[in-house]
DNA sequence: AAGGTTCAGTGGTCTTGCATACACAACTCG
DNA sequence: CGAGTTGTGTATGCAAGACCACTGAACCTT
């Protein structure tokens, strides 16, 4: 069941989206975070420039074509993911609501062999690489946001590029369950072993596998698409010992 | 000989790089990529500001203290990398001349775990997080050629993941060589096995056994620290029937 | 020239995780 | 309610690499 279940989506008979959305625009547009330092006035600019779209959950609204341009999310869940030849996909990057992708448009590129899936029904705002320019150039507090938020997402994936190096699988799933369980209830909730599996690289059999003696050294719980963390110390433990920890590191510190 | 052959390393009785180099300081500068568009006085200013520094080649010159700066490589080369606990070695990107790096500092972080190692004699100026900031807020095109940079990164940092991801030890050290192997000569230089195994994240006995089976089927040559891509075509083939290639994927668009 | 150190090449064993192949449970939708 | 779909649990053989233990060659230093 490798070779991509990407199509067989769900066609959901979910009621299209109305353009408006009911919702007030430029509330939507102040709160993303690459333009909170932008006056009303501003955003109402720019939000008459930019259309505005829906994604229904479980689509796959972007692919290997498709324009330069930039994404602002402004509700909703999108997952940034890539697929190899024989199927298997990756998941790169989950974005959340007030945030931008598709920063390739920055140096002119497209997704390029990204994929942009939405987890939930999104309204996304959608700008042109040449109004994305402009709009930094003109207002440099948004050119400082985006590039913090660049630096975020750089650090963040070197860390899974780390821990997909350093860790085995065990190691890997334990850093997942970690970084998704929500910090109040410990629950990870509306993931497949599939998707999990698609987000440390390896099979879902191998997943399930792995979730498995977690389960038994009474760690986590399980449901259908639903894990609980129980222990989450144990978990913690599992990881340190395999990489990540701070080395104390005998550098020649010397410039 | 796992654990962190870091140490060890030869202190260069080379002679300390004098604090102004003989060169000027002025063009150094305006070579940076994000510098590219101030105007002489404008980078006099910054210069007066930013102390410049030396690293010698082998040398660890940051490690998981320091200060929150952004770097400024003059000349030289910079490899960042991180390690796990028991030593291994993974390389995150090499920084070459003309770039920056450290931009961590840019969201009020250190290089968090990353080392910097010279790989050659490096001339590298400092520059404050405040002083960061102010550049970027004043000269938008600074902070655009930032975003620029970073975009440029991250997506490379993922390219990198999924070739860890996806591939196989073969199909990664088939990118690897083809990375590294210069446009003119198809020569890889100054890099041994060791070295080369840290960025694919194995073991240096992996490596050679993967080198080997290229040299038997005539794909490269070697010598010591140094490997001649002789027949790219082939290597190319390794690596795209295993991954990376563009899926022509079947993606419900729609937006 | 001698001794030490860094590189490169090899063989053998052991573990991990992939491939594959089912079985069954839970959910969905007509 | 029933059929199809999606999610989860297991078993088995197999291959890739990690790990370990050396060998010898190239290079550097004195």
């Amino acid at each position: 069941m490798r070779p991509s279940n990407l199509t067989g989506r769900k066609k959901a008979a979910m009621p299209q989206l109305p353009e408006s959305y009911g919702v007030n625009k430029l509330e939507l547009l102040s709160s993303m975070d690459i333009l909170q330092d932008l006056t009303e006035d501003e955003i109402e600019t720019l939000m008459d420039k930019s259309p505005m779209r829906t994604a229904l959950k479980d689509t796959i609204f972007y692919g290997l074509d498709g324009p330069e341009v930039l994404f602002l999310l402004k509700s909703g869940k999108v997952e940034l993911f890539r697929q190899s030849p024989d199927g298997r996909k990756l998941t790169l990057a989950t974005v959340e609501e007030g945030t931008f992708f598709g920063e390739m448009s920055l140096i002119g590129l497209r997704l390029n062999g990204t994929y942009a899936m939405a987890r939930e029904d999104c309204v996304i705002c959608v700008l042109s690489r040449h109004d994305l320019e402009s709009l930094m150039l003109e207002h440099p507090t948004v050119a400082l946001r985006v590039a913090e938020a660049l630096t975020r997402r750089l650090e963040e994936t070197r860390e899974l590029l780390q821990e997909i190096a350093f860790n085995d699988l065990t190691g890997k799933v334990a850093g997942l369950l970690l970084q998704l369980a929500a910090e109040d209830t410990n629950i990870i909730d509306g993931y497949s072993h599939e998707d999990l599996a698609a987000r440390v690289g390896c099979l879902r059999e191998s997943f399930t596998a792995v979730l498995d003696r977690f389960k038994r050294s009474g760690a986590v719980t399980t449901g259908r698409k639903r894990i609980k963390v129980i222990d989450r110390a144990q978990i913690e433990g599992i990881i340190n010992q395999r990489s990540g920890a701070p080395t104390p590191a005998k550098s020649d510190v010397r410039i």
